[in-house]
DNA sequence: CTATCGTTCACCCAAATGGTTGACTAATAT
DNA sequence: ATATTAGTCAACCATTTGGGTGAACGATAG
């Protein structure tokens, strides 16, 4: 199945999902490590915390479910790889806010316009 | 106390804030509610959702909490408004990591064309 | 004075989250 | 053949989260 056309249902998903996934700062740093050093396996992700190995295997499969990341899967070697582009979702979210509420505004700055000046 | 020097430490908690704030579905909608209509009240909010009134205040606590909204409490009703531009600690985030990103791959470019041209 | 309105507060509940440990699979090294 | 390495899965635990209810409180309306 093509995904020709993702529906508002599908699209507010996404963007739960890649807020979700950024709103815990161990899987911030986890990006910005992939950032720095381009993709790494699971266990040099996991050196730099002092947390568990599961702990971070875990918070890379969310980012994975996230998109926010993928896996290259190379024989016991799992590299995971940062996807910026992904983050493209949520400036358009925070882009069409901003333009619902300029919106308003220039059409309240019309309304008064009109009202003083008829 | 003055806030004269935000350091890291608060910033990724402000960031948290705000990204776990906007992690929900309702409180985008909130949000989206606020930039359409301006100011509204608590209850005003309510009625456009079929959860419970303190459910939406609880929300609107949470959005309040990551500054990403604001109360002005006229007598007894509370007029809730969105602060749009707490959006640009996000966009900072984000501009930093692609950033962080592209400096990588400059410097992986730089280092191949030393290699092939010596 | 009493009723009603707008909100928050204090609990209660089920589900999700972030963490742990221990067992398991599969590949590599000795 | 055995030990080590890379990673996941499953179970468990404490805390947080999103929801609900009922009481409380201050202000306005009758």
């Amino acid at each position: 199945m093509l995904f020709t056309h993702m529906d508002e249902q599908d699209s507010q998903q996404r963007l739960t999902d890649i807020l979700k996934a950024a709103g815990d700062p161990t899987r911030r740093a986890i990006l910005t490590l992939l950032a720095q050093h381009g993709p790494l396996r699971v266990t040099d992700i996991a050196a730099r915390f002092d947390i568990s190995l599961n702990s971070v295997s875990k918070h890379i499969k969310v980012l994975e479910g996230a998109g926010l990341v993928t896996r290259r899967t190379e024989w016991r070697e799992h590299m995971i790889e940062l996807r910026v582009e992904e983050l493209a979702h949520v400036d358009r979210w925070f882009r069409d806010l901003r333009s619902i509420w300029a919106l308003r505004l220039e059409a309240l700055d019309h309304l008064l316009t009109q009202e003083t000046d008829p």
